[in-house]
DNA sequence: CCTGATTATCGTCAGGAAGACGACTATGAT
DNA sequence: ATCATAGTCGTCTTCCTGACGATAATCAGG
């Protein structure tokens, strides 16, 4: 079955972006407002066309400067900067109406920021908890009215719920949950962050226990704070260890 | 930073294939020959061009179909067909030299076919142990000589390597193991996917007590086989059951 | 200063799951 | 009949987790 080299349908190419970040102790998401057809008006995930000469992930850490002003690290890092990776890749035939478009969809994790609406790309930019987002979940509509009435543009409902899907079991076997935090953080501060995502309260003592008893994922900087009130809790750094074995369970609903 | 709506670069999409089976207890992957330039004579993982108006999944399942005869089954399913899911995608520039080409890999799993070399399109193709494929681990060189020779063309060692992770991964926490068996199947056989698939060795007794125990994953279909010699064994096929909780552990080496 | 609210941290105990491994069972080969 | 091979059932110890009591260190307010 050979094919003809020069026979191949052109593809635009385009990297979505899932920005999550912890808000007042709820998981939000990054939308923008569309300022053109199709579906002008409505919430979309940011994203935008790869360039020529552009790497894929080169091409998302791009986006997530313009939109958010984050500086993206793969690896370790103690930048103000964001984790980021590969999500999945979205290209059904009728997707966009307008042409043929693959979409190359990222997940990018950061600590809570400061400006409430990101600067750069400001025709409309807000956190949204993402369950006000995603409150058709596909198997579970509570309303008839509801009905299929998508809340982003495009398939970026999917691309959302895949990109919080994948946050949520990732904290449980991986140390990522430390890119939802700043530079030095407590253990409170970092079991508020377990609880928004997964929706769930975790017992104090026993997560203290799990997260100071796994070795290299939380090193003590030095310092207290009492920033929460209460006791003064000693500051952490992420320790170098990517992988938590045995795992954070998640309890079950 | 508004862009030019009718402002983008052409992309070539593609699907390839990396494809796994266990046979002789080794993990083994489908790798074709190229029949033209570049790296001729090379082998590469199957794929090919997404058509103007095919879903990426129908592409990845139409790719495997002719290579194979394997009819994918994204859930469950009784038939001769192989679990088939997306791994990542590739889009370097300069990844293809002819083009800027992007791939969308896909990772598939199969049981032991009987015919040697699958037939379908036929220029050249045999399943090699993935430890042949991969001998340059890029973070384990073990001779100066292996130097960067890549054993198959364009990244298409990086891309296996991924999917072999992620099988190796995914069958600790889900009933993937199962794609890799046919239809009915003793717990030993089940054992030696596991076996085979992570390279180590598992305990018959505890691995029977922790398959048979997990509810859901195995149903006993009444009849028994003696094709492994020894005393007769149960057969079994698939529960229902897609997840495994608590997970299967991977012995560390 | 004292009291209560709040958060952090340490300790104890029971139950469940997994690793190590002994023992027994049922077949085919010689 | 004996042996090799594989399958299956139990036991014991160890580790991890969930539940939860207790103590420590701060702040707000009387």
């Amino acid at each position: 079955m050979p094919y003809e080299p020069s026979a191949f349908p052109p593809f635009a190419v385009t990297v979505d972006l899932v920005v999550l970040t912890v808000r007042r102790h709820a998981l939000c998401a990054l939308a923008v407002r569309r300022g053109e057809a199709p579906y002008e008006g409505k919430w979309a995930l940011p994203g935008g066309f790869v360039r020529a000469d552009e790497d894929l992930d080169s091409a998302a850490a791009r986006e997530l400067a313009e939109e958010t002003g984050l500086q993206a690290h793969d690896t370790a890092g103690g930048l103000p900067g964001a984790h980021l990776e590969q999500l999945a890749t979205y290209g059904d035939p009728g997707r966009d109406p307008r042409m043929r478009v693959v979409s190359v969809a990222h997940l990018a994790l950061a600590p809570d920021l400061p400006s409430p609406t990101p600067g750069g790309d400001a025709r409309g930019a807000r956190w949204a908890p993402v369950e006000d987002l995603l409150v058709d979940d596909a198997s579970t509509r509570r309303h008839a009215d509801d009905g299929d009435k998508a809340s982003l543009a495009f398939d970026h409902d999917q691309i959302l719920a895949a990109g919080v899907e994948r946050a949520r079991s990732k904290i449980e076997y991986s140390s990522l949950a430390t890119a939802f935090c700043p530079p030095e953080f407590t253990v409170g501060e970092l079991r508020r962050v377990y609880e928004a995502v997964w929706g769930v309260a975790l017992d104090p003592r026993n997560f203290h226990r799990k997260v100071t008893g796994t070795p290299g994922f939380l090193v003590p900087s030095g310092g207290t704070t009492t920033r929460q009130g209460g006791r003064p809790a000693q500051l952490f750094r992420a320790g170098g260890a990517n992988l938590l074995n045995p795992p954070m369970l998640r309890p079950e609903v």
